[in-house]
DNA sequence: TTGTATGCAAAAGGTTTGCAATGAT
DNA sequence: ATCATTGCAAACCTTTTGCATACAA
């Protein structure tokens, strides 16, 4: 399974950096990778408490920190909204649906975009980048009634 | 002044609204356009505060929201950062220094990028889309130590 | 054993809201 | 005069921090 290679990633990462591989953080990265949404940091709180009990959502926040630094999770956001969080590291790109605020992703294979890393763009030396588009999913496009909830 | 057109549609707009053309508006969208930066509510806050003393945070913030809702400036925000505004409602892209934090624009035309708008990507109908690229910038290349503080 | 990571509770922002007063039309 | 907008203070929420305890190595 794709989730059992990040937390392999996890634990060698750790060990290098003379890092404690705890439940905590094992329970953090499983909840991460596991969804296909973009959660908050809440969201994986509540995730992770319900299967296993007593973490606290400080350390949460701790742990996504940590997954951030190591290079295992990111960090995605929109304006008007909270910190969202994304076990997937490969280049991709975000779509929101400006109806109901679904956040998706995109992969950047699908859409064909100069090669920017390397280059210089207004006289910065790109190292990264991502495309955020705003549209209309496929759900809100079939009901034109708008107006699902922000999940 | 460029700034000039931007207050004359404040007026427009507001009328239209039935709204009103109140002198924390005018202030706060001055304050925002004369700047090439992407001011947080609170900078704006500071700045207009200055110029005219006595307006009140709460209101900052309600007249950013105000032109957003117009039109007249937008939202920009990047991860682990306070929302930031503009007034620059053009197409425009925007590049983060990864080294000293700085956030500047990138005019769209600068890029050559697909005409994405109305096309269907990954099933959403496109309305709008940037690039959010991450770099360093020229000043942190010049002196490569790196540090400048998140201005 | 050693020092990293956790939990708790409290602090720290940034942003929003209720309500009475103000002021633009 | 009327109703949108403001100011104040308090509420809200997310995220961070200090410190003692727990636990992976």
């Amino acid at each position: 399974m794709h989730n059992k290679m990040k937390i392999d990633e996890l634990e060698y990462l750790c060990r290098k950096r003379h890092g404690r591989l705890t439940w905590q953080r094992r329970a953090v990265l499983e909840s991460l990778a596991s969804r296909r949404d973009h959660p908050t940091a809440d969201q994986l709180y509540v995730d992770v408490r319900t299967a296993v009990p007593g973490i606290s959502k400080t350390t949460v926040y701790r742990v996504l920190d940590t997954l951030v630094e190591l290079g295992l999770a990111s960090r995605v956001s929109h304006p008007r909204a909270v910190v969202r969080f994304d076990a997937e590291t490969k280049r991709h790109h975000h779509i929101l649906c400006v109806q109901c605020g679904a956040l998706a992703d995109l992969e950047a294979a699908a859409l064909e975009l100069p090669q920017f890393e390397g280059s210089t763009v207004g006289g910065f030396e790109v190292t990264d980048y991502s495309v955020y588009f705003r549209g209309v999913c496929p759900a809100c496009r079939g009901e034109r009634d708008g107006g699902r909830s922000m999940e």
